[in-house]
DNA sequence: CCAATATATTCATGATATTGAATATAATAT
DNA sequence: ATATTATATTCAATATCATGAATATATTGG
């Protein structure tokens, strides 16, 4: 029996393959750890990720169109924040997996400039 | 202050984006699906899934080659398993966040001929 | 050994992803 | 208006992925 000929009892979903593809990118896990403490600026993770700002950028665009996080901005800054919290579940069943430890490659001596991290300039 | 220049007081890790490169694709995804239900032999897969053989192969070798699958042979037939079912829990916590329904591209009329399938013949 | 069955690998081509460099945009301050 | 700051986009070169076609391997049974 074919399965599209009956109306199904249960309703089985699946993944979407983009949300993979999307997660399948060291450089953008990196700024998914940096969400899962709440939203932050490009500013602040190019301190503290050591990317260059316009790499940041793009890689932030993958996970835009992916629907994975939003922006809002505010004055100078646009603030990038996880559109469902529930992708910190898919990362963490997937660090079960195989994890690796936070070994940065680009760990950054810079600080960042954004009113949030300089509440009194 | 530098997170390699101290000990860490908490492990952080994160996910090897191998496993989302190796999720990142429908057929793979459908793969899994089969193998939810325990292990299966390529010819079970071709018949439910309606994907040709050597396409399957090479989409078994991905996710074998991820480690999320592995092979037992016995006789004619090689039967898949997932190595850790905690995969189908990264499956489930993303079909959350955006769930497709399982409308099978390549739903087969063909009855799989393996042993475990057919135990009177 | 030969034939049949189940599965794997290789190859070639087109499509997509990665990433550095350069440039563009948008908000603010002067 | 102009300069400055924060961020985004475009372009181009390279690398990787997707996939059909053909072929190879391994097991079993004569």
């Amino acid at each position: 029996m074919n399965i599209l000929d009956q109306t199904p009892k249960i309703i089985k979903s699946i993944p979407n393959p983009g949300i993979f593809k999307a997660l399948a990118h060291p450089a953008r896990l990196a700024i998914l750890e940096v969400l899962r403490d709440g939203e932050a600026c490009v500013c602040h993770m190019e301190a503290h990720l050591g990317y260059r700002q316009s790499y940041l950028s793009q890689q932030l665009a993958v996970l835009r169109e992916a629907g994975i996080i939003s922006d809002r901005r505010e004055g100078w800054n646009i603030y990038y924040q996880v559109v469902n919290p529930n992708i910190f579940k898919v990362l963490d069943s997937a660090a079960l997996l195989s994890c690796e430890s936070v070994a940065k490659k680009h760990q950054s001596s810079l600080s960042c400039p954004c009113p949030k991290c300089n509440p009194n300039k």
